[in-house]
DNA sequence: GTGGTCTAGACCACG
DNA sequence: GTGGTCTAGACCACG
């Protein structure tokens, strides 16, 4: 799994991260049951602090994409199915992405061309 | 134009008041041409820092939603056409809610049409 | 609110300090809507780390004990009902108690009666 | 006695076969007297490490919930009167709880009826 | 002034 | 070896 920090960013590290191995696992880089490096080695592969790499984990883990296993260490968890929490925001993220394209003149079907496309395009990454 | 800030959001009101103004945009209610409240009455309509709206503003007009006039004030910018960043942006927006709806076991399907839900509603505000 | 810290105890500061602030909530001396010391206020007044008092406040939240208004900083969250989670978090806790406590021939009785003084004795603080 | 243990769990394994070892002889399922699998036999049923269930055993011994003897091996203990140190663990657990379940609008007779059900159910399994 | 982010470094608990 | 906890210190975003 390669990981690509931009450190300029206004987007924190931990979130680039986060997104990153979200998109891994939808693209299907990376499998259920898959274990994900340690925390030091996911740092010093990319060249951060390793405190920085347990914050992402650690939401990750509360967002139920991976589990810390006492055993096996961190791993890919089961896709589950999504509670309320996360449906409204996946609902308002996408309403301030509709917002913003309606106001610069997407028509309705380019929209929707645009969200489909991202969506099948983690799909050929599997 | 009712705007609605939640103070505990982990979203920076700054952000919360530029979302909403853009939503305001792209549903109708706010029409290009059409005057927005000073900095200063629409930081004490919300009951927020002068700063704050200022902020908000200047990103507006720098991303095209508005424009800043000395003599006019501030109003609704012309409808513009997407430049390259916006582009970008939108895709990669869209990439990270498709990625993590994958995941969650939402359908290519499902997804269509929970963007496209997001984008009419928009319109029927309008 | 006085906070007590064991430095010897295997429980973490930081989960100490959280009891011991749910204590603070539920005997009505920190009463809703009212402000918290600032993280590095309370950090200082300990004698501990910003970070670990950061650690507290950051559960807390999650736990929806406390906000944190981006104006007012951190306070009392007004009291909120109990999610599904905390409902079987409390059973099992309820559950390791009482298995331990009929283990030393505690009866039901007496068990009942200490889970009710504990209880009450909350009240008599506020 | 059938163990089972959740390794995604933020509880430690060894404290996860600790309760559930005395939720075992609470619901009297184990009885006084009654010989524990070796520490050996233990880890392999349960597919955990060898010291783990060590550190569990000896802990518990400590507690007085069983005795480890050279020639008899590990069987659980004659049921003990509490000590103060248990008393003193069992109050501050309670008191915990009820901090926690006032502060989510659980009254004092919900309370006391959720520590009842927990302490019955014990016996019921038994 | 407040919390948020990040780093560096250390020790410990768990298995 | 792994993650968990804690400290010290720094800079930044927000309001």
């Amino acid at each position: 799994m390669l990981i690509n920090i931009t450190f300029e960013s206004d987007v924190p590290i931990y979130l680039q991260l986060r997104e990153q191995i979200i998109v891994g696992i939808a693209s299907g880089e990376l499998q259920p049951g898959e274990p994900l490096p340690s925390v030091r080695r996911m740092a010093s592969d990319i060249g951060i602090n390793l405190h920085t790499v347990n914050k992402t984990y650690t939401i990750l883990k509360e967002e139920g994409f991976i589990t810390i296993d006492r055993r096996k260490g961190t791993e890919v968890a089961e896709h589950s199915k999504p509670n309320e929490n996360f449906s409204r925001n996946l609902e308002s993220g996408l309403t301030a992405l509709a917002a913003q394209a309606k106001c610069k003149q997407i028509s309705l079907e380019d929209f929707i061309s645009l969200a489909s496309d991202a969506f099948k395009n983690l799909t050929q990454k599997g």
